[in-house]
DNA sequence: GTTTTTTATATGTCTAGTCATATACTTGTG
DNA sequence: CACAAGTATATGACTAGACATATAAAAAAC
């Protein structure tokens, strides 16, 4: 449902294209939030449209593609304002990474030090990722008022302390498996582990 | 393939049935890191067992239902060796909470308020449930030794230093809201956005 | 004494999301 | 001049995961 209506956020800013929510709004605005898949961006305006909550008009081009044009309806900015009130269950966590670490006992030392080191890069350029992004702030889908550009800066640093903590631990672990971990216990010689 | 390989590093530690599986390693262990549908884990260890990875027998119970015990096969061993060596991207980010948060402009500042801290009772709980977690640990698929039991702790630190960086940042952004947000801008009129 | 919980496996159906591919014209790069 | 990249929409096919439901019997709770 958050891509629904995610969509109607955006478009109650004005209107646009598939197109444009794909690029200017998930890939570049949201992308630290959450991501979309293009085909899945047009599939949820078709859903949107069945409903009523959005309209399109077509946009005659020369030499580029015809533009449909997506505008939200009044239906859809009351179900953009229910949602918003409407209280979100906080996301589960799923991290693959985290599952592997904890599996990883049959690894050596070195082994386990190359896992978190690749993790450690890959925070790192998450971090610098939205480092660039807070100092030339995309332009919000054309919407910058600053009540928006305030909430928006709140996610940026909510996304930015969590890559902070997690190099942080990264870290903290980097050093414990230098130190040496604690050695694994004889495997069981077969199946009888029961 | 996150759940196939976490099934696979399960059984690697002692055969047991999807039932134990899915209460014992996913509900208690690693719920934490990845939570596992009951349907899910059937289903899957039906794929790794057509695979080779995993071989099953049935052993009859009195009272009981027949359980399905499956163990780790040779090639399964030797898959999961291959997963735990092979580098992870870094999951991306995916929370309808800040995604909520980030269009909720048209939201007067108590509502806002409400939001947030709704959030941090959400964390607040899971950094609770995490600290009861460490304290009694739960007896990790029945292999507790020393390795795995580092590594464990490390996935629960991470685990708990991302709640506590969760808190901080809602109690700030908190903070920033009872001193005011900045205003919303006048609404436009209607469509002529573009 | 009835209901709920626990143990145990399995299928059907649905949604969300991913990946690939098709079309079509323009502009910029090598 | 050829090729890649940008603009723009759309469908087919697939995977992962969620939710519901079925069966079945014992044990525990009310």
């Amino acid at each position: 449902m958050t891509l629904e209506h995610a969509i109607l956020g955006f478009l109650d800013r004005g209107s646009m294209t598939g197109y444009d929510l794909k690029t200017r709004c998930f890939d570049e605005a949201v992308g630290h939030l959450w991501t979309a898949d293009q085909a899945q961006v047009y599939r949820t305006l078709g859903r949107l449209s069945d409903q009523g909550f959005v309209r399109s008009r077509i946009v005659a081009q020369r030499g580029k593609p015809d533009r449909r044009v997506f505008t939200i309806t009044t239906k859809g900015r009351a179900e953009l304002t229910a949602w918003l009130r409407r209280p979100i269950d906080l996301s589960p966590v799923r991290d693959p990474l985290l599952v592997q670490l904890s599996l990883a006992a049959q690894l050596g030392d070195h082994e386990v030090l190359a896992l978190l080191e690749r993790a450690r890069d890959g925070y790192q350029a998450r971090l610098d990722t939205l480092r660039a992004a807070q100092a030339d702030r995309p332009s919000l889908a054309d919407a910058p008022d600053a009540r928006s550009e305030a909430l928006y800066d709140m996610t940026l640093v909510a996304a930015m302390s969590a890559a902070r903590t997690a190099i942080d631990w990264v870290d903290d672990c980097i050093e414990k498996v230098g130190r040496g971990l604690p050695p694994a216990a004889p495997r069981a010689t077969s199946e009888g582990v029961a």
